[in-house]
DNA sequence: AAATCAAGTTCCATATATTGGAATAAATAA
DNA sequence: TTATTTATTCCAATATATGGAACTTGATTT
């Protein structure tokens, strides 16, 4: 049952491979009120996740009396602050991110623009930390926040460290999406422009995913700790020409290349 | 079983009161691993937790295979990226905080220090939202983080405005530590100050939660939503004086009230 | 190398929690 | 009021979790 090797399956499988008893079918629950543009009532819910009545009133309630989900006085459900307590603790001690952090701020330094850093999980980025240059829009707003793999720097940089069969099994699984008229829209499109970052050592982001937005991305491969992941240096189109990104794509891949190295240090040996 | 009338009860308790049945038990060893300092390894958890060793190995499968927690190749257990996701939604699509939002904005404009939006949750409050001067610090450390009620201003605004059964229980289960000098260490001494934030209608921190910072918070008590909160305007001691906070409470408790009303309009009887 | 020890994983009979259809109750509308 | 939708509770059947013990694996020592 259990088909991959242990430790280095998390960058890799969002979507359980192995039984998740009855916590999955709870924790599916969860996500679907969670991922809901608004809170659902009962009946909402019963049709959306497919359970049976009674099944579903013991699930939701047990996530409302943990704190995971909060039931209005309008019988409406919606994300419990538990959810935001957890990964706050979570993000605060993560220890990848914490190395990579000075990291990012030198790449700000020098750049003066937005930096990300993302680790792969499943099929998607998620966004682990971010340094931006003034407190423009919201802030917070992009930590945590999962984008898909095939149209963001970040994406195609961490894709581009992947172990060909890795590589080739999370492809088959994508589905892609125009976000902009630049959006990759075929898995041989984008395995085309794999080979192009693997030679260069880094991706662009050409506005594939916000038109406007684009970014040049290098990946950090932590082998030891089963991270796959990508630094980001960010800008709008009118202000950060393709030539400026270029320029700064060796100082992207130093700071790539220095978080890799120091999480394999401070991580790796003595853990 | 079932205890308390439905609907208000997120704001008062944290901790199940409801049966929460085998998803509780998982979750309480989630907590247990996101709280610990470090990633843990199974003996350690197994020590803590108290469950026998089949059972604690096939919680932790179960969260691993969620991707709730994951599993180093060194054999230790932290918190999974998927936390991180799920919050993230959670955290956007709050239909209290996007209320709220523009209201914190102005309250910043006017004081030009750094306004935080805290919810009551058990015997905590949890941070909400933040707006902050510049980015001094680490801007996304205060989000979803958990203060204690006790000595926070948010906190004792909040505690102002709860029923007086409710109080009296939240208050009677609170252990009190001294994070600084002036940290209230009594439930006496702490309903003795509740009693002034009732009178006049805002709270402060002087210093009771950290050396130096001082703050000023009015209370939010969204009924409908079942939602406890508090605004505040917190500054450091040498730039904020208590004579400076005081003229600025009537800001903040037009910001708390204004969020209140919109609260009710939008959420009330539309739902 | 072999032996020892510690840490992690699997096994399986038993106990228990989950399951899910159907009945009831509560809220809302006619 | 009655009709109707929606939420909640009930309970026997069943699947799942439980937990002690056996087993593996890997590191350390002799």
């Amino acid at each position: 049952m259990m088909v991959m090797e242990k430790g280095i399956d998390s960058a890799f499988e969002a979507v359980p491979v192995v039984e998740t008893g009855t916590l999955g079918k709870a924790i599916a629950v969860l996500e679907l009120v969670s991922t809901a543009q608004t809170p659902l009532r009962f009946t909402e819910i019963l049709a959306l996740s497919g359970q049976p009545r009674g099944t579903l009133h013991r699930q939701l309630s047990h996530l409302v009396g943990e704190g995971l989900l909060s039931l209005g006085s309008d019988l409406r459900y919606e994300p419990g602050m538990r959810l935001l307590k957890l990964a706050s603790n979570a993000w605060a001690k993560n220890q990848f991110r914490t190395v990579a952090e000075p990291h990012l701020k030198r790449l700000h330094d020098r750049t003066g623009e937005t930096v990300h850093l993302g680790v792969l999980h499943g099929r998607e980025i998620i966004y682990l930390d971010k340094v931006e240059s003034r407190q423009a829009v919201r802030m917070n707003s992009q930590i945590g926040n999962a984008s898909p793999v095939y149209c963001t720097g970040v994406g195609k940089a961490a894709l581009s460290v992947l172990p060909e069969d890795r590589l080739a099994d999370l492809v088959g699984q994508l589905s892609f999406q125009a976000y902009t008229p630049n959006t990759h829209l075929s898995a041989a499109a984008l395995m085309d422009e794999l080979l192009a970052v693997r030679l260069a050592g880094y991706a662009f982001d050409r506005e594939e995913h916000e038109s406007g937005i684009r970014c040049v991305a290098a990946p950090i491969y932590a082998q030891r700790h089963g991270v796959v992941a990508g630094v980001s240096v960010t800008g709008p189109a009118y202000r950060v020409s393709m030539e400026q990104l270029e320029l700064w794509a060796a100082s992207v891949c130093d700071a790539a290349r220095a978080i890799e190295q120091e999480v394999d240090v401070r991580l790796g040996p003595g853990r």
